[in-house]
Formats: structure tokens, sequence, C-alpha cells
DNA sequence: CATGATGGTACGAATTTCGAATAACGAGGT
DNA sequence: ACCTCGTTATTCGAAATTCGTACCATCATG
């Protein structure tokens, strides 16, 4: 009986780890879609094994470059995001320096290094009032590194899809 | 043979499409640190049936309550975020009429009505170089509806953890 | 008490995943 | 060219999981 030929496309460029990789993108993209696709069905699509699909998924875990979570919906657990903030750091200090010092705190779920009016702006989220007082009074104005903060509170989130809500599921 | 009897709890507030139910939640909490966990293992660590945590899945995700999908570590996929752009909108208009107006764009992953310096905050990524002109061009200048524009391109993300990494897989 | 509706359980069949052996490929050496 | 070696793909039973579906329990209603 005559076995089909799979595709030959292997991982050519970097390591199988990495998610640039054209295979895994491919197979992320649909994970992405629906985490619970069944390997040998992310594999017919692919035109490759069900064991490449596994190994691939496998290693991108593995090596948490690949995550599979279930998310209720933001909108419908009333996540909100308390505030923005538009920072600029402190002279002879690097904003890489006051990122990895926020970065440990659970309520800054994103930090980025920006050019234009600010140095970073953080998002900050939490559950009751007094944790953004209470941010600023600890993170912000009891440390030097930082020169300005602009603080923006959210008024309502319009749009948050992150890697949600690509598409609604039929 | 005797047959294990399984546990009497069963949905007593609400429905069972609902998040809040008490099962439901525990449903999603194993979900969230693996959304690939088996139904038969969830149930067995909830001592419920099998068949029950699949009813009760398929029926949250049937209702969008839940979504099973896998993410790219943003930072380790370089996912990186283009640009913010902090608005201010024109005159007359609304920041949410500009809201829903962006929204189409899947550009545009993230928009929050602030209070403070700007009226909007959005969040923009894209594939190619070219993407950020050409949104400025068509969906900023080419409208009314904006008064000014800041635009902060993205240097380097140091944390975007949206619902990901709460816990590291292990 | 019927009756219907909802949600849980059970169980065999179909499908998927897993483990492990084998094959294919690419990159260096010699 | 040829030969290793390490890495990744594939294959193929066995084990586990999921699925379809029938059936049972509970509750609310007429």
């Amino acid at each position: 009986m005559a076995v089909k030929k799979q595709s030959n496309v292997r991982a050519t460029a970097q390591s199988i780890r990495s998610p640039k990789d054209d295979l895994n993108q491919q197979i992320i993209r649909l994970l992405q879609q629906d985490g619970r696709m069944a390997f040998s069905e992310i594999a017919q699509q692919l035109n490759v094994s069900e064991g490449t699909i596994r190994n691939r998924v496998s290693g991108l875990r593995d090596n948490n470059m690949l995550r599979i979570v279930a998310m209720s919906d933001p909108v419908a657990t009333e996540y909100t995001t308390d505030a923005m903030i538009g920072l600029n750091v402190a002279v002879g200090v690097t904003p890489r320096q006051v990122a990895e010092r926020l970065e440990k705190n659970p309520r800054v779920v994103f930090i980025l290094w920006v050019a234009g009016r600010y140095d970073l702006i953080i998002e900050l989220v939490s559950d009751d009032d007094d944790a953004l007082k209470e941010f600023l009074e600890r993170e912000i104005h009891a440390n030097d590194d930082i020169a300005n903060a602009d603080v923006m509170p959210g008024l309502k989130n319009f749009k948050n899809q992150f890697l949600l809500k690509q598409h609604v599921r039929e």
C-alpha cells in the first residue's frame, strides 16, 4: 500500500523551538483559534505527521514559548484597565532599569518602552479602588528613578483583544 | 460491580452556562493552568464524571464565556507593539465614536478611553514596516474626528502578561 | 402525580495521543 | 564524495481520551 509522501519542508533557519519557524507559526495560528484542536487535525491541515505537531507543540510549551490556556471572556469577567501611566525616567536611569523594577509588581500587566513623549508606558489593573492610590504611592512617588508620571485613569475599555477574540467560535 | 457514587453537587444558583457556577469556576481554574488538560483528568480531580466536564466546557464555549486559546509568549516571540498612540478627539466628537471607528481595524488591539492628557489610548501591532505609516495615513490623518495624535513607537516590550504567565508551566 | 426540562452518568465506538523505534536530513569533518 | 553525528520527522501499535447516545435523578409546574 502506497504511503502518501508527506511534505518535506523542515526547519531550516533557526531552532525548532523558535516560534518564528514557519511551521510553528502555522501551528500556533491554528491553536490560537482553538487551543484544543487535535494534533491529528492540525497535522492534516498542514500536511505533516501527527508526531511532528506533537513534537513541536510540546517543544514550544516546554520552553515556555507557547501556552494553551482557558480564558473566560474579559468582558464577561469584567476585566478593567485601571490606568495607563506614561512615565519619564529620571536622568541617569535607563528605561530598562525602571521596567525591571516595575515588572515584579503583579498589578502591572504591560510595560512598553517607547519613543516620543514618554519613556515607558505601563498598564495597571486591580481589583479594589485603593489599589491605584497605593501603587502610585509605593511604586512611583517613593522612588527616585522616575522623573514624571502622567496617570491616565481608564474610563472604558473599548477593545482589548490581545490574542483573544480573533474569531468568534462557531 | 459496584459503581462508585460520584459527587452529588449540582448547579444550584444560576444556569450551568454561567461561569460563576461553582463547578465551572473550578473547571476554568484548571483549564487556565493547562488548556489541554484532559476532561477525564479534570473529572477525576473534581470528582465528577467525564461527561459532565464535557458538557460544562462545551456549554461555556458555545456561549462564548470561555475560550481556550494558544498564546505564544509575546516577549519570546518578539511580538512587538508597533506603537502606542495617544489621541485627542476633535471638538464635537465623542471618544466613543472614534473608538467605534478604530475598533474595526484589526491592527488596533487595544483601545482605552482615559482621563488625563489624552482621550483615547490605542495600541497598534503589525507585521511589516509600512503598516504604521499606512495606518497613520488612513486612520488618523485622513479623518477629521481626531484633533491630535501622539505617536509613540514601541522600542521594547518588557512585559505583556495579559492573562499569560500567571504561572509558569512546570 | 404526571410531565417536561435540565443536567449528570454510563458505556461502547471512534478518535486521539503517547511511547519508542526507525528513517531522513543537514552540517561538519576527513 | 563519503562518513558520522545530532536533530527532527515519521510510523505504528497500545493506551488513553473523547464522543454519541441512552438512561437516570432532580426539580419545577400544571
